[in-house]
DNA sequence: ATTTTTACAGACTAGTTGGTATATTTGCAC
DNA sequence: GTGCAAATATACCAACTAGTCTGTAAAAAT
């Protein structure tokens, strides 16, 4: 996927840093220069601090969000189960590192989407990304009759990914694991009440 | 509530500014300034940044944010149509411009959790504050029967508190005040589904 | 009345920021 | 090998940052 040319080198690197520490307080010129990168380098590569984002959003942040929910594009279960278990592995992947971080394009979105515009719309492009194969999945489990009628498929796309955001960004504050990990488990409750039509216990025995 | 000394005044302008522009890119000095305030007085009554920045979370967000729920405190009406009117009422009160800004206890969380321990425990003191009142009237409305048994009160008042953040954060980056709408309407039916006992047209009749 | 403390004023500073200018090296077509 | 553009190095810069320093005027305490 991501070469090993010195584009690119320095773009993992400045990833990795924002991932830690958020946009405003990556210093792109120190991050490279510890794998032996000069700023001429970086600036030949990169003309603003702010193409460096915009890079690592559609290069790095999008193609990971987009794998995230791939599952439900060419998946091998049934549509609940699928949601399910995407929702399980964020919280078999969480440790308290990862907690106290928060997510990388959620903590992004509440930094820069009032800062650039630019920066906005990419995210936004995301964010997006996710809501449509969502949508689409929800859509075509209420034609199949595994997901009720009555819930409106963008709304629910948009509520599941705020949701989860929302588990990110208490969990952070409390700075616990725990805290992340029993509001997920509550919202995939929540989720098996509002969205299955039918007895949620195969899907529950998917996680087991 | 707020007295008019200088103190006030300045941690007043600068909550204005947070409100805006977040703590890290909050000028304190340069705010005052334009209430002929000079950098001294700042200095004086604030020693450093951080400083005020206690101080605006203890003596302005903590009150806002308990005021926010106090209605489940001293209350009227049913626990669950208290609830939902806090809620809708979160929906009435948006605008394009706040929704831009986004909440500034979720922007702060997220932007000061993992710079400063004093700041994040400070912040985790209103979350909590919060928590408390929802969970103790979800589980007295839980043996007034009001409210489905199997409802773990802890768990569902972070759940609830979390939702509500995740609809600003990413009717935020949609830019855009019907999303928040949207998907607030979906958390309201949500909660229907999972908190109430009852029939929910009685609920929904309070908004109407 | 005198001392001491509080409340300010505003010039100044040390350090950092994102970014530039200019020089040098590298790779490659010819 | 020569020419030339792309790639890289490094010294530099203006703007800005949070915070300090020195000084003063008015309260408050003695």
């Amino acid at each position: 996927m991501l070469k090993n040319t010195t584009r690119e080198k320095i773009l993992k690197r400045c990833f990795e840093a924002l991932e830690v520490v958020g946009f405003e307080s990556l210093r792109a010129d120190k991050e490279v220069l510890n794998l032996n990168i000069s700023k001429g380098a970086l600036y030949h590569y990169f003309p603003t601090k702010l193409d460096i984002g915009y890079a690592m959003v559609d290069e790095i942040i999008k193609p990971m969000y987009e794998k995230k929910w791939s599952g439900l594009i060419d998946r091998t279960e049934g549509i609940s189960a699928t949601i399910y278990q995407i929702i399980e592995s964020e919280k078999q992947e969480a440790t308290e590192k990862k907690i106290l971080r928060g997510d990388v394009l959620y903590n992004l979105m509440l930094e820069m989407s009032g800062v650039d515009l630019k920066f906005r719309q990419k995210l936004e492009d995301v964010l997006e990304l996710q809501v449509k194969i969502l949508q689409k999945s929800l859509l075509s489990g209420k034609s199949s009759n595994e997901i009720k009628a009555g819930v409106d498929s963008r709304s629910m796309a948009y509520l599941l990914i705020g949701q989860l955001h929302g588990c990110y960004a208490i969990a952070k504050t409390r700075a616990s694991k725990d805290v992340f990990v029993s509001m997920v488990n509550g919202l995939q409750k929540q989720l098996i009440d509002v969205l299955y039509v039918n007895d949620p216990s195969r899907v529950v025995s998917v996680s087991a």
